[in-house]
DNA sequence: TGAAACTTTTGAACGTGTTCAAGGACGAGT
DNA sequence: ACTCGTCCTTGAACACGTTCAAAAGTTTCA
C-alpha cells in the first residue's frame, strides 16, 4: 500500500477542515489538530509546511467545487446578467459552510507570502480555473458580448468576484442575504452598462478603461 | 507634570512606528519595542492593548497627514479629475515610508475585529477624516458634478481609494510607479465617465447603480 | 536474512503575542 | 509622619506556530 503516507495526509487535511468550519480558524491550533487527528504536531508538518497550507489546502477544494456547480448552473442560462448571477451566486454557495472563517482566511490570503494569495504563484492554478469559469459565463453569452470587451472583461469580473466575496465576509446579515441582493442586483447592471459600450461617447470611455487596465496590467 | 504617563506612551508609540518603517511589522517584536524605548513588556502593554493598537496608532497618523496635505493640494487645483489625482497622490505619498509594511498593515486591517479596520467602530474618525477629504474634492469641484451623484460619490470614491491603496501594496515597481500611472489615467476617466450621466440610456445606468448602493446600505 | 537508505513520526525546544499577580511610585487627607 | 488609593511598572508564565535532531518504520538490494 503505497498510499499509507497519502491516508495520513488526507487524515490531517480532513480534520483540519472539519474543525476550521466548525470552530474557526483561531481556534484550530496544530495542537489540537494533530491531536483530534492522532498524530504528532510535528507530523502535521511534515505533510503541511504551515497552518497557511492547509488553508490552502481548503481554497482548492473550494474553488474545484465552484468549478463544478457553477458549469452545471451555466447550462441552462443564456443571458450574460443570468450567467453571471449564476456564476457568483454559485461561489457563495461553496463558501458559505465557511463563512465565519472568512475574515480570516482573507487576512491569510492578502499577504503576498501566502500560498493562498489569489494573485500570487502559488495559486496560479486555482486562479486560472476560476478564470476560466468567467470565461466560460462571457463567451458563452448570448446575446453576445461586444468583442473589444470579450478579451478582458473575465479578468475583470474575476476581481469583481474577489470583490464580492469581500463583501460576503463582512456581510452579517443573516444567511448574507444582503450579498445575494448585491449579486441580484449589480450583475444585470453590469449587463446593461455593457451594451452601452455601443453609444459613441461611451464607447471612448470604455476603450480608454480597457487602455488603461492593460498598460497597468503590463508594466510590471 | 501630568504628562509623565503621557510620554512613556508617546515613547513607546514612536519606538515601534520607527521600528515598523525600518525594520517591517514581524520583525518588529514587542520585546524589541519595550527594550528599545527601555522600558518592560508589561509596561508596554499598559499603554496598548495589543500589536494592533500600535498598528492603528500608525494609521491615525498617517490619515492625519493625508487630510493636512490633501487639503493643502486641492487649493490650486479646479476640476474634478485634478482633484482626485490630488487626493490620491497626495494619500500614496503619505503612505510611501511603509510600503514594505503595507502587507501586514492590510492583513491585520482585514479582520473585522482589528481596531485599524477601516469599516469598522474603532476607526470610525480615521474613516470620517478621510471621507471627508473626498467630499472637500468632490463639492469643491468646478464644473460642479451633477446633482444626484455628489451625495453618495464621496463614499463610492474612498472605496474606490481603499481599492488603489490595495493595488499600491501590491505593487512591486520602483517607488510604485504603476500605482501612480494607474491614478493619472482613472482620475481623469472617473470624471469623464460621471460626465455621461447625462446621456439619457447612460443616466438610467447610473440611477440604478445608486439605487443598488443603497440598498445594499442600508439593509444591515 | 541482513544491512543500508529512505520515509515517516516523535516531542522537546524556540521565539512570538499576550496576561497577570505582585510590587513600586506618588499624591491626598489626616 | 503615616496610610490609603490610584496610577504605573515589572517579569515570569501561558498558548501559539514552527523547527529539528533523533528515533522508528519501511523499502531496497545483494
Amino acid at each position: 500500500m503505497a498510499a499509507k503516507s497519502e491516508q495520513t495526509r488526507q487524515l490531517v487535511a480532513d480534520v483540519a477542515l472539519k474543525m476550521f468550519r466548525e470552530i474557526g480558524f483561531e481556534k484550530t491550533t496544530m495542537r489540537a489538530i494533530a491531536q483530534e487527528a492522532g498524530v504528532s504536531v510535528g507530523n502535521a508538518y511534515y505533510y503541511f509546511a504551515s497552518k497557511d497550507e492547509l488553508v490552502q489546502e481548503l481554497y482548492i477544494q473550494v474553488q474545484d467545487e465552484h468549478a463544478v456547480v457553477a458549469a452545471q448552473a451555466l447550462e441552462s442560462v443564456q443571458d450574460l446578467a443570468g450567467r453571471l448571477k449564476a456564476v457568483l451566486h454559485t461561489g457563495v454557495d461553496v463558501m458559505a459552510p465557511y463563512h465565519q472563517f472568512g475574515s480570516d482566511f482573507i487576512a491569510t490570503a492578502i499577504r503576498p507570502s501566502s500560498p493562498v494569495n489569489p494573485f500570487g504563484e502559488a495559486s496560479t492554478a486555482a486562479r486560472e480555473a476560476s478564470l476560466a469559469i468567467f470565461r466560460s459565463a462571457v463567451d458563452g453569452s448570448s446575446p453576445a458580448v461586444a468583442k473589444k470587451l470579450r478579451g478582458d472583461l473575465p479578468e475583470l469580473l474575476w476581481l469583481a468576484y474577489m470583490g464580492v466575496a469581500l463583501f460576503w465576509v463582512y456581510d452579517k446579515s443573516e444567511g448574507q442575504r444582503r450579498t445575494r441582493k448585491l449579486i441580484d442586483g449589480a450583475a444585470p447592471l453590469v449587463a446593461r452598462g455593457l451594451s452601452l459600450a455601443k453609444i459613441p461617447g461611451v464607447g471612448k470611455v470604455f476603450d480608454d478603461v480597457l487602455g488603461l487596465v492593460r498598460t497597468v496590467k503590463e508594466d510590471s
